[in-house]
DNA sequence: ACCTGAACACCGTTCAAGT
DNA sequence: ACCTGAACACCGTTCAAGT
């Protein structure tokens, strides 16, 4: 009997590590926050709860992995977006803010892990800080070609650079815990205020 | 014998919410984040475990009160800092700002516990809503008259707002985290990312 | 090489019982 | 009115033992 209905999980089923992580991210998208028990992980996946920890040494080394993940695929979409041909420096910079902060709003349990200090303890605290810099260098980008091409002010480039991430992060932050609906801080509160910031960047 | 080296604690001790409140408070001091344990909260005030709960119906309802109490304190020192006469609109964006920051940087778990969304889910969730926009309002005074002496553009206030709440915010977290240093987004990015929006809000 | 079950030292929370 | 001790249902982590 259990040869026909039970031959899903051969022996070790292999790829307990994918299957790990993959569960994971889903209960993160059921956005219940990034505190998920690692049993609850290992309940989803069918295996015993000691069974991840012959994958990860411990439970912040898999949020450390999925914070990975979120940079990557922050970054991806950051470069997706802004690969179209034609666009101004002013186009780039609402759109790569807003793809940044879109992201966010699409995956607020895993974006708050990503920033969470607890996510960066293990031992892949350099990965994480380089992939965040990868992040990061699109805006340098964005604001570097810009400033080339004489639509933004010449100059302070680290200055831009941290106002432009202090902004989307902020804005995505304040978002995210519901800080910025209308009647706090009016409608479209980040529409305008990233047009606020752009006012500062204009040569 | 108790008579002499224990008269500490009478009966009950009478203040244990203030105790309690007090303990945590020197715990999220200590600057290992906002996620201490109540038990331990419990055994500094040299109490049983169950005793906080003759105060607090659970954990986040003390959670939420911290973060009431640090607002109340936020907004104190935000009002206390502008309080001085014959400031430009200017100077008072970037003692506002710069207060603000050195308030989440002076009290890095305090500050995050004060965004975490753990921290709302309380029955005081109203009153935190309340207290978070008494300190926006700060801002917005300052904004507001800075438009009055023509100093800053007119109109836009909610987005002129927006922005410089989430840009404080954004800056606060991302230094928190660590991810402002120096080899990163440049020194000084703080001051210079302040001053890039204030290039967006002067007239 | 990969997984399980029992075990350990913790949590948050509850509740009868003490002062 | 305020506090305690034992108890319950959970965690994260470890480790001998299984396949």
């Amino acid at each position: 009997m259990s040869d026909i209905t039970e031959v899903k999980r051969p022996y070790h089923h292999g790829n307990l590590k994918k299957v790990i992580v993959d569960t994971a991210l889903s209960m993160l998208a059921e956005n219940n926050g990034w505190q998920f028990t690692l049993r609850e992980v290992a309940r989803r996946a069918e295996v015993s709860h000691a069974a991840p920890y012959k994958h990860f040494p411990d439970k912040i080394s898999l949020l450390a992995e999925l914070a990975l993940i979120g940079f990557d695929q922050l970054g991806a979409e950051l470069i997706r977006a802004l690969k179209s041909e034609g666009m101004t420096p002013i186009d780039r910079f609402f759109v790569a803010g807003k793809t940044y902060i879109n992201f966010g709003l699409t995956n607020p349990s895993l974006y708050k892990l990503m920033f969470s200090a607890e996510a960066s303890g293990g031992s892949s605290q350099v990965h994480l800080d380089e992939r965040a810099m990868s992040a990061l260098g699109v805006l340098l980008e964005v604001l570097e070609s810009g400033q080339n091409q004489k639509v933004f002010k010449r100059g302070a480039l680290n200055d831009q650079t941290a106002a432009c991430w202090a902004q989307v992060h902020g804005l995505t932050m304040l978002s995210i815990d519901g800080l910025l609906y209308e009647e706090k801080v009016g409608e479209n509160a980040i529409d305008g205020a990233l047009k606020t910031l752009m006012e500062g960047l204009k040569a």
